[in-house]
DNA sequence: TTTAGTACTTGACAATGCCAAGTAGCGGTA
DNA sequence: TACCGCTACTTGGCATTGTCAAGTACTAAA
């Protein structure tokens, strides 16, 4: 897990968490360590956005015990959260090409 | 100028600014149209970054007139600017290829 | 002399990440 | 049984950095 100038995750831990949970159905704490595998976060960071991300409808949720600790709330995305994924993703890209490019003619007339 | 999720600026203006100080020499106003050209900006954001960048060292800063308007401030960048810069580029460049691999893997795998 | 373009500054505000602490269930061990 | 460590979720205060809007002020052209 990389440890990086905490501002460059903004926005990005939003796609992460919609792109893992349309995968599988996630509880939130395998969703952080799935998260940590990518970029270093904390659970006071990733349980706010699954908070925000329900309210806005792009989840649904369920309890379901488990046989190690606490009941789990599951997440599901549903179709609003698909479409949401989909803006997210095309925006990420679009912004990370502009500024890669960028990066590049920069290095190159050096 | 791409629109995109303001909070994946985060971090990378910070990043363009001291990539195009270190080319050249650059007043404000001028900054703002350069860094447009990747992201769109208003000048309410360059402007608190150069006074940031300056108060830490990594420009210095000397006036000069111009014929079509009020003053104005040049940045140029030191050395310590210069390491910050290769600093943040390295942190941009681990963690933009993180975050695309990732995906990368997500989309392969669908 | 009014308007448009250049140039810089400031302040209130919003979004989102971080850290820390609190609650709570489970299994193992001394 | 009492405590510890792991699992699991929640909450609250704080810091950073971007947005928008408004204000100041100079120059040149209509």
């Amino acid at each position: 897990m990389i440890k990086i100038n905490s501002q460059y995750k903004k926005g990005v831990l939003e796609l992460l968490v919609l792109l893992i949970v349309s995968k599988k159905d996630q509880y939130g704490y395998e969703l952080v360590e799935a998260v940590s595998k990518v970029v270093d976060v904390n659970e006071g960071t990733i349980y706010p956005i699954l908070k925000r991300l329900s309210n806005e409808g792009c989840f649904e949720t369920y309890l379901e015990e488990s046989t190690e600790g606490p009941i789990r709330k599951y997440y599901h995305i549903t179709l609003k959260g698909k479409t949401r994924l989909k803006d997210n993703l095309k925006q990420w890209k679009d912004f990370e090409k502009s500024v890669n490019d960028f990066i590049r003619k920069s290095e190159k007339d050096e």
